[in-house]
RNA sequence: CGGGGUGUAGUGUAAUGGUAACACGAGUCCUUUGGGAGGAUUUAUUCCGGGUUCGAGCCCCGGCACCCCGACCA
């Protein structure tokens, strides 16, 4: 049996992480085994997210592993951030090496030292690169999906003529990933531009999605980061433009991970387990035939091999398990529909189908049996549930001592912020909770939730994983 | 890196310093199958090393590992 969400989070997340089988801890601390379920979920956001990137004209590559040190040096600021989770290579074999090796923590540097030498002339831009990898940040405290030693990633990188042109990369690449996460992992999201003290280390700005979980704390599904000079003039990424003349290009990077499956669970999940939505779920249908001997299991197989199941991920699950353990058992996994086929579906010429999402148990003719809309219409469910969650849980809040209450009940909560960072600061001594967003689009003014000064910029607070 | 805690079967727990127990899981066999089936049977050098004691899972010392709370974590 699970714990209950409402009992323990902390303790239901980990159960469910382990029980589904998405994966393991390994022996490794704070390094964990995604196991073939919880890799079938990545390889399915991999292959719709590796066309909307191309979609694009962003193409592949591959980087190295190791990054010298002295690539890391190059830019202040990024050394800054980074430099306290770096896991480093120092011998080669039995040999102690002249220069350190970090392993890749993210890979602007290594990635642009080779952009300065491809890029030559406003003819080779917009460069336009993606690479799907590991990356090792030595977390102090890790947890399955959320924060682990080593997880796998996505990083897209980019380098234009223009300020503009990169400002509008910028949000092209948080775009796809606010669709992603709404069309495909059936997520509500908020995107908006994160603090200076919350931004990616080298960055002029970055751009985010965060996601509400059910406990009320917001998890960072991914970023996308307007570099702006920095690293071109560290690295010296030059070209000619069409007067002649050599300027540094302007760049972006945007990644998402593996952390993006810690949300899809959290986001969905109750008590009976994952609830995985179509577009991404390994099987999408699973048919538990029920029967007591060979004449009827014989009956159930020639009926299952009239369902119409074209494109359908789908498992027919023959185990000998009792046919209730077999329900538990998916609903914990969180395949979105479950199809029981029985003698008396057999004889009626019907199905009893029940949807993961709602639990309700329905007796369908076969005939009308249509399960691309059934499939549909769970997709679109998940994501209703999970807009009005997010409605649900969002307040605006105006004086202080209300805003602590409610943060500490947990969900979004929007109020006004004056832009100072020792406000912002205060705010998450007194409260744990951090600016999480601020959204494009900004119309009344007010007052600042901390200090009371007049300010026309409204924000995001929750508490953060 | 600071503060606290815990290491017992695959998992979760029990055992005033005195025969290591229970549940689940797993294996084998039989009976079962419409919401986690039943019976029989099998499943342990109590994290590692030392010490105290007639006797240590329990007490003491050292190590290692893990967990929680901080700090840290675009």
């Amino acid at each position: 049996m699970l714990t209950k969400q409402s009992q323990d989070f902390a303790k239901w997340y980990n159960e469910l992480v382990l029980k589904a089988d998405l994966a393991d801890y390994s022996s490794v601390r704070g390094c964990m085994v995604i196991k073939p379920y919880g890799y079938a979920i990545w390889e399915n956001i991999q292959k719709e997210f590796d066309k909307k990137i191309k979609e694009l004209g962003v193409k592949n590559a591959y980087f190295p592993l190791f990054i010298p040190e002295s690539f890391l040096k190059k830019e202040a600021e990024h050394v800054k951030g980074f430099a306290p989770e770096v896991a480093w290579v120092t011998h080669g074999g039995n040999k102690k090496l002249k220069e350190r090796l970090a392993i890749r923590p993210t890979s602007e540097t290594i990635i642009y030292d080779m952009f300065s030498k491809w890029i030559q002339s406003y003819r080779d831009l917009p460069f336009k690169i993606n690479q799907w990898v590991n990356i090792v940040r030595w977390e102090m405290r890790p947890r399955l999906f959320l924060r682990t030693l080593e997880f796998l990633w996505q990083e897209g990188h980019t380098a234009h003529e223009t300020e503009k042109e990169a400002e509008i990369m910028t949000k092209k690449a948080l775009d796809i990933y606010q669709d992603f996460a709404q069309e495909y992992l059936g997520i509500s999201v908020i995107s908006g531009k994160k603090t200076d003290s919350e931004k990616f280390a080298g960055a002029n700005y970055t751009l985010s999605i965060e996601a509400l979980m059910k406990d009320g704390k917001v998890l960072q599904m991914g970023t996308s980061h307007n570099l702006g000079q920095n690293f071109a003039k560290a690295f010296n990424i030059k070209f000619l433009d069409k007067q002649e003349k050599q300027k540094y290009v302007w760049q972006t990077s945007w990644g998402v991970s593996t952390r993006m499956i810690g949300g899809l669970i959290m986001a969905h999940g109750d008590d009976k387990g994952l609830i995985l939505p179509p577009k991404i779920a390994p099987y999408q249908t699973v048919i538990i035939p029920i029967c007591k001997n060979a004449k009827e299991k014989n009956l159930i197989k020639s009926y299952i091999s009239k369902l119409e199941l074209k494109d359908v991920r789908f498992e027919v699950d023959w185990s000998d398990q009792t046919p209730g353990w077999k329900f538990n058992e998916w609903e914990l996994k969180g395949v979105p529909l479950r199809i029981e086929i029985g003698p008396k579906e057999v004889k009626e010429k019907k199905l009893t189908i029940v949807s993961r999402d709602s639990l309700k148990r329905e007796v369908i003719s076969l005939k009308s049996f249509d399960v691309n809309k059934i499939l549909e219409d769970i997709q679109k469910r998940i994501l209703d549930n999970s807009k009005k969650f997010v409605k649900n849980n969002t307040f605006i809040i105006n004086n202080f001592s209300e805003f602590k209450k409610i943060i500490n009940k947990g969900g979004l909560v929007k109020s006004f912020w004056c832009g100072n960072s020792k406000c912002e600061e205060k705010i998450k001594q007194e409260t744990k909770a951090t600016i999480r967003s601020i959204p494009f689009k900004q119309s009344e003014s007010g007052k600042c939730i901390k200090c009371g000064n007049v300010s026309k910029t409204q924000v995001f607070f929750a508490k953060a994983y």
